[in-house]
Order: C-alpha cells, then structure tokens, then sequence
DNA sequence: GAACTATACGGAGGCGCCCTCCGGTTTGTC
DNA sequence: GACAAACCGGAGGGCGCCTCCGTATAGTTC
C-alpha cells in the first residue's frame, strides 16, 4: 500500500528462495495431478502428501483452496490466450473457428476444475474479470477480422461469443454433442446481411 | 426388489407419520429459504436448526447433502415441465420460445443451486437422468410442432435444443448478455431451407 | 567457511462440518 | 389405555481446512 506502489516490484520484493520456488512448483504439478485423476474435491492435505511437503507449505503458497484452483485456472487460460499466434496466418472465419476449437478443448479437460471454482463466482470476481479480459483481447482481434472480412454479423462481441462457446461446451455431455451445438450457434453467429 | 415391484406402493409402504411428513416439509422449504439466501455452501446443521428440527431428522429424511439438494432441484423441474400446459394455444415458434423463457427464469433463480449439482455429475447420473428425460418429453411436442410448422431446423433435437440454453443461461453473468445470446443462437435454430 | 538473519519448513492442533447411532418420545392402532 | 412401530434429537466420532510456532535452511557478510 502507500508509496510502495510506485517502487519496481523488482526492488521491493527480493526472489523467493530455491527451495520455496521448487516446492511451489511441486505444489502446483501435485495439484493439476490429483485434480485431474480424483476429482476436485481432493484434500489438500493429500496434495501435500503428494507434492511431498508440509501442510503448511501448501498454505503458504496458496493461502486456501480457492487461490490453489486460482492459480491452476490462471495459469491455463494464460497459455490459451497464447495460442491464437498460431492462427495468425489463417483466414479470418478458419482462424476464429479454429481458436474456438482450441477454447472449446481447453474447457472439455478443465470441467471440474471450472465446475468448482464457479461455486466462488460472487467472491471472486477479481480472478474472473483477469481471465476474461485476457480471453477478450486475445479473441478480439480474430472476431473483429472476421467481422471486417463480412463473414461474422457485426452485433455481437467477442465477450459474448466466448460465453456462448463457454456454455455450450460446460453442459454438454458427449463430445459430439458439444460439436453440433456449436454447429447451430455458429450458423447464428454467420453474417445475415 | 423382487416380487415387491408388482404390488401397489400404497399396499406396500404404509403412509409417513403425520409429524414425519411435517418435519420433512419443514426442511425442505427451510433448505430452499436457506440456500437462496446464504448460497448453496450454507451448512445442514444451520438448516436443521432453522427448520426447528434436530439434525438426525434432517438426515433420516435426506441422507445426505446431496440427496437434500436433489429433492429440491427436482421438484422444481417437475414444476417446469408441467408449465409446457401453458403454452398449448400459442403459435408453434411462440410456444417454443415462450416455454424457453420459462427454462432461462428458471435456471437464472437457480444458478447457484445447479452448479452445486454439477459437481456431482459423475456420481449422479440418475437424477440428471430423471429430470433431462422430464424436461425432454415437456419440451418435444413444443419442438416438434415447430418443425412441423416449418419454422425450425429439422436437425436438431429437444435435447440439443435444453442443453444450449441451459449453457448459455448458466454462464451469462447479466440478464442483457442471456437474451443477445439466447437471441443469436435462436437465430441459429430457425429453418433455413 | 563461520556466523548471522531473513526466509521457509513441517506438522500438531483447534475448529467446524458431515454423518451415525441410540436412548427417549410420539403417533397410530386395537 | 396400552402397546408396537415409527420417529425424534443431539451427543460424538471422524475428517478436512487452516493457523501457529518451534525448527531448519538458504543466502549474505566478513
């Protein structure tokens, strides 16, 4: 708080130290681990036990529960939003359709991890607002190249289309299901001029 | 099981008592009340206790949380399918989407429920069962009468239909976002021959 | 490399919630 | 009114979340 905003992060807070790093690394793998095989609702303590740290360690570096999910989330949806370099050189519908794939793969591996950290919607906007913002201004760009392009109505936003995305994918219970109902948004969300 | 099965219910299982069956009541409305207000993570022994009742009766009647929450979940889609009745002297387009304005109130009132359920996904595929196989045969006569009519895609089921609305109802975070979303996908529904 | 300090470690333990169990109470029946 | 079946309440065991603090280690300085 105060003046220590204005100073360098850099300076004001040191590196963690070696050990601190790599057990938070531990954590971290230990966690994307046993969420994935059990199911979210692992005990903390069990990804201790993995992760081969204290209880206490874990808590350091993620002060509850949530801020572990956090962190995870964070993490993933980061790499997301780097993936639309790859899409760069496409057309503009073939590379908003193919990030769409890669959103809509993303969120098919992570549904109990979204599952769970949706029971903290309300408390936990500041996450959600990062994530969001992140996707939007990454998708952004190929929606709006798409729309220049004549091949997407103009009256929607990125933000929207992320959420319909995001919704059909999160209730879907089979992989086909997921492709056609995207199939019918999509034809929606064509240019009807 | 076995020859159980054939004989009347009524012969079988003589009724509750009539202090059980208030008691039960009591909890369920008191877990409705308590759940809309404090959110879903609200603890049993505080539903208990709001409904005057001792914690053991709380589970004799629902063996557990999720049990509880399941009773009210269906019971209120169970509301929801009969409420199809309503719309039987409607056009087909207008009696489709009216009833699926029913669904969206229904599913924004209970978000915060619903997500709760959605972790039990794996564990739970009887209720999910039950209550898709209710709102489907409430909603087909409603879907297919527009097709019929010429006004929807024929290549789409009931199924499909319930599901892209429940994804895009659940992730919206505003009330504008649900119908441009809803609009945009329903724009997708509609013939085009 | 020894001495020193900031930083980090680990796990015992407090707390609260989930659920079970059973002695006591109430309801419905004869 | 008496009896059995059904039901009640809440004490208590178990477990997971999280805190706290005595101990250990990394990094620094000489």
């Amino acid at each position: 708080m105060s003046t220590a905003d204005a100073i360098p992060t850099d300076l004001l807070k040191r590196p963690k130290r070696a050990d601190a790093l790599r057990n938070y690394e531990k954590v971290l793998a230990a966690a994307r681990e046993a969420f994935a095989e059990g199911g979210e609702a692992t005990a903390l303590e069990e990804i201790a036990r993995r992760a081969g740290v204290g209880i206490g360690t874990l808590y350091r570096n993620f002060p509850n529960r949530q801020a572990l999910l956090e962190a995870l989330y964070l993490g993933e949806v980061e790499q997301l939003c780097r993936s639309t370099e790859e899409f760069a050189g496409a057309e503009p519908w073939e590379a908003l359709t193919g990030w769409i794939g890669r959103l809509v793969a993303y969120i098919g591996t992570k549904r109990a991890l979204a599952a769970e950290l949706m029971n903290y919607l309300d408390t936990d906007a500041a996450l959600f607002a990062t994530s969001r913002e992140c996707l939007w201004s990454a998708g952004e760009p190929l929606l709006v190249r798409a729309q220049e392009a004549g091949v997407v109505r103009r009256d929607i936003t990125i933000g929207e289309l992320i959420q319909l995305v995001v919704g059909i994918v999160k209730i879907a219970t089979a992989p086909e299901q997921v492709d056609r109902l995207l199939g019918v948004a999509l034809d929606g969300l064509r240019y009807q001029g």
